[in-house]
RNA sequence: GCCGGCGUAGCUCAGUGGUAGAGCAAUGCCUUCAUAAGGCAGUGGUCGUCAGUUCGAAUCUGACCGUCGGCACCA
């Protein structure tokens, strides 16, 4: 029997600014989904990779002073580090500006759109700012003026290519309605339900060559580059041939529309199958505020792994950071949960039990499991943990796991297996046994950690995992 | 403005009609195998405000206050 496929997929990083913390929660998420399936046998392929093109990081680069094949490949490359040094499991990791891999589909695709009648090209009516060099949204506006050169934008029109979205609005609401693709959590599905009332309008797929240089030409006429849509989001079928349609799709809140909405659209027009489920996280704040440049409280991840090592980052994100909703993050609260849980909780665990068994020259590979309680507190996180993960709690399969780790040590104490006794080294032998069996459970959280005490166990030579701050 | 979420111990949150819960932090005691780690016990809350339904409301209803999010071409 063929192996249960399995395609998970991130969104793709907008390469005008370097990685935070934020975007580091979006693949460590997709990244356990990833892990864990692959545990369960499925042929799993996961996807990341870059957006590359528009003005904004013509504009980016132009304040680096660097021209933007070079600033994109500099930035891309701080985006692949990211996954390095978070342990990422990704099976490929895509760029936009991949002219063979990226760019060949995404003028098939736009060919494939205007052969059904889908895309057609429409006077665009747009608010245009001298200032900014660039149209500029009502939201932008203070009293009628570009909030930044406080002037009164022109009303400019200019040819564009339109997708005619508006003819799968009904479609679209239907599908979101019967969960055929399921949004995660369902608040995010009534906000798009709720935009769907109102019925979708077409929207443009290309700005002219002239605004726009950086990016992929329509595909039959030069004087026009695809825009945004029509290009990022085609990386989930070029980034990995032969996969589509994607399980699970890992995204943002911010750009929840733009996936839930105007990508099935286009599937649907291309004829192909649709996204099974969109998993929509939220934000990470700093202290309460919103991560921003202007605010200078940007959190860099490569920091943090510097200083605590890359899993105690992903356990604070998939730990203290609430799956689907804003999470805050804080020097304090990192510690407190590396400190409580990681230093005092399982390192702590896994030095006194090695310790014990080192001393007396107990093995691993001979003990078995002799305490019903907890055959069946393991056998039940087990069984947790996979439907935390069906259902994206990360948070709450992590607790799971550490109530085995707070039964052990009140079995210690109750057990006191430090000293002599007849059924010394049966405790000790049961406690072995339990943590194998955190450290497999913690294969897609923590892989290094899991890792490390699975070696740990064999060579019984204590080495603390994670020294108390 | 419209729509939606939230407001429970110092902090983070669980709890959808029947005597208020967990983790962290703080306190006391016990213990020493272990990363000054572990265990036990107590402390700690008029469950946003007001009104209503009910024998009984954190839990249902309404209003109000506070807070956060969505309301398409920035991704």
């Amino acid at each position: 029997m063929a192996r249960k496929k399995f395609y998970i997929t991130t969104s793709i990083a907008y390469v005008n600014a370097l990685p935070h913390l934020g975007y580091a929660l979006e693949i460590v998420q997709a990244d356990v989904l990833a892990r864990y399936h692959r545990i369960l046998g499925e042929d799993v392929f996961f996807l990341t990779g870059t957006d590359e093109h528009g003005a904004k990081v013509v504009k980016a680069a132009e304040q680096a002073g660097k021209i933007p094949e070079d600033f994109t490949d500099m930035v891309s490359e701080k985006f692949r580090e990211l996954t390095r040094i978070f342990n990422l499991s990704n099976d490929y990791f895509i760029r936009t500006t991949d002219r063979e891999k990226h760019w060949s589909k995404v003028q098939g695709v736009w060919l494939k759109l205007l052969e059904n009648g889908d895309i057609y090209k429409k006077k665009y009516k747009g608010l245009y700012c001298v200032g900014c060099e660039a149209f500029i949204t009502k939201k932008d506006l203070i009293d009628g003026r570009c909030r930044i050169h406080l002037k009164e934008p022109e009303v400019v029109e200019e040819e564009n290519y339109f997708f005619r979205l508006s003819k799968y609005s009904k479609n679209i609401e239907e599908i979101l309605k019967k969960d055929k693709i399921k949004i995660i959590p369902a608040s995010r599905k009534n906000e798009m339900l709720s935009f769907l009332k109102d019925g979708l309008e077409d929207i443009s797929f290309s700005r002219p060559r002239k605004d726009l240089k950086w990016g992929i030409p329509v595909s039959d006429d030069e004087t026009q580059t695809i825009y945004v849509w029509a290009d990022a989001l085609i990386n989930y079928l070029s980034g990995a041939p032969g996969r589509w349609p994607a399980d699970v799709q890992c995204i943002g809140k911010d750009i929840q529309k733009f996936h839930s909405l105007i990508w099935p659209g286009m599937l649907l027009s291309l004829g192909l199958a649709l996204p099974k489920t969109i998993f929509v996280h939220g934000f990470i704040t700093v202290a309460g505020q919103k991560m921003s440049k202007s605010l200078g409280n940007v959190v860099d991840p490569f920091e943090l792994i510097k200083k605590y090592g890359t899993d105690a980052v992903r356990y604070f994100l998939l730990r203290e950071i609430p799956p689907t909703e804003d999470g805050d993050f804080t020097q304090e609260k990192f510690e407190g949960r590396y400190n409580a849980d990681l230093a005092s909780g399982l390192g702590n665990l896994v030095a006194r039990v090695i310790t014990m068994a080192a001393k007396l020259e107990i093995k691993n590979s001979k003990t078995k499991i002799t305490n019903k309680n907890l055959k069946s507190l393991i056998n039940k996180t087990q069984k947790e943990c996979y439907s935390f993960l069906d259902g994206f709690e990360f948070n709450e399969a992590l607790m799971a796991i550490w109530e085995i780790i707070s039964w052990c040590d009140k079995y210690i104490e109750k057990e006191r297996p430090w000293v002599e006794s007849k059924n010394q080294k049966e405790v000790i032998g049961n406690l072995l046994f339990a943590v194998g069996e955190i450290a497999k459970l913690l294969e897609p959280f923590l892989p290094k950690t899991s890792e490390k005490i699975l070696e740990q166990l064999k060579t019984q030579k204590s080495q603390p995992l994670f020294p108390r701050i």
